[in-house]
DNA sequence: TCTAAAGTGGAGTGATCACTCCGTTACAAA
DNA sequence: TTTGTAACGGAGTGATCACTCCACTTTAGA
């Protein structure tokens, strides 16, 4: 009746998948093969399949993956005294994980984000949400901003560095322009 | 010894593979087949290659015929008296377009951005920098944008929309605190 | 009107994938 | 150690595509 224990090489084997598709997927986009990704894990083609059943599946999992560091990045912020700045190099963390790379770009369209970010369950929307509030009390960031507006400017600053002509530079100006908007206006 | 005139089919043909194309991507995502082009356009597919030699110049043909139509209309609003206005129609403009559109998203992935928008050749950063320049006169932007933060953050602001949660609410409220952000600051 | 040349349509081709199946292997529990 | 079973690997399968080829059609220019 009681479930038989999990056993440890189908662990390993996930969270190797797990690893090289993320790496496989940033350096040459979504549209590898799976097998690709089998090879990179050193695993059977099988058994990717086995741990996530369609390839959709294996996409949106590196995804989510993606995200729960990002939260728990944010985590790790709300802890810090100006709140606005926190918010600040938390925008900019996610610009810079983003720059240059294709895959980011795919897994955010081919992603269902409203099923990923539903707000009250994921630690990422609450964590932006408290750093939101208090940045907001600190003064440091206007008050008619929601989680909704942050994370939509997280999107949004992801896609910046495709230009990437200059790279960084640019990127620092366009976060500069943005956050000098979402601090509060005359 | 002189070229031939083109025949009248062949440029009809074109621009019917062009406009399909278009719609196509933008309801189905560039990943539709070839074959669904042609049918939706009303041509054979050897068609559709012979006038673009492989489906990523197709894509491409139609990004550019995008960019092309946001130049001109960043042209017409060169004349309006207050620039920073213009500015602000063009970009909510820009994210109207893309919004919902997973084909852009796409179609901006898959092109080279740098050759698609040489900033001396075309006519949409000409249109944008004298739309700019004229703004930061009448200081309604502030004097160290460039045209580089522009497109940029026309490139952001195309993506914000994915979320839609709210659609076009969300959407004003992202493009008030870039546009605040755009503003001269204290 | 005639004709050479440019253009057209769509069956065919080869390559690539996502996914399946099943004989073999490694593990957890007894 | 033994054993039942979950997990593994990877050849195989069917489907889908991008792209080619060529017999036929349409056009521009004479």
């Amino acid at each position: 009746m009681t479930a038989r224990a999990p056993r440890a090489d189908a662990l390993r084997n996930r969270s190797r998948v797990l690893a090289a598709a993320e790496q496989v997927f940033v350096a040459r986009g979504t549209a590898v093969s799976t097998e690709a990704v089998a090879r990179a894990a050193g695993v059977g083609i099988g058994t990717v399949f086995r741990h996530f059943p369609t390839k959709a599946a294996l996409i949106e999992a590196v995804f989510r993956e993606r995200l729960r560091r990002f939260g728990e990045e944010a985590d790790q912020l709300v802890e810090a005294d100006d709140a606005g700045q926190a918010i600040w190099i938390f925008l900019s963390r996610v610009a810079e994980v983003a720059a240059g790379k294709q895959a980011w770009a795919d897994a955010f369209a081919a992603t269902n984000l409203r099923d990923a970010l539903t707000p009250a369950r994921e630690q990422l929307p609450r964590a932006l949400g408290s750093l939101l509030s208090r940045a907001q009390e600190q003064g440091a960031i206007r008050p008619d901003v929601t989680v909704a507006e942050l994370v939509a400017l997280m999107l949004a600053v992801s896609r910046v560095p495709e230009l990437d002509a200059e790279g960084a530079a640019l990127r620092a100006r366009v976060l500069t322009i943005v956050f000098d908007g979402l601090r509060p206006q005359p």
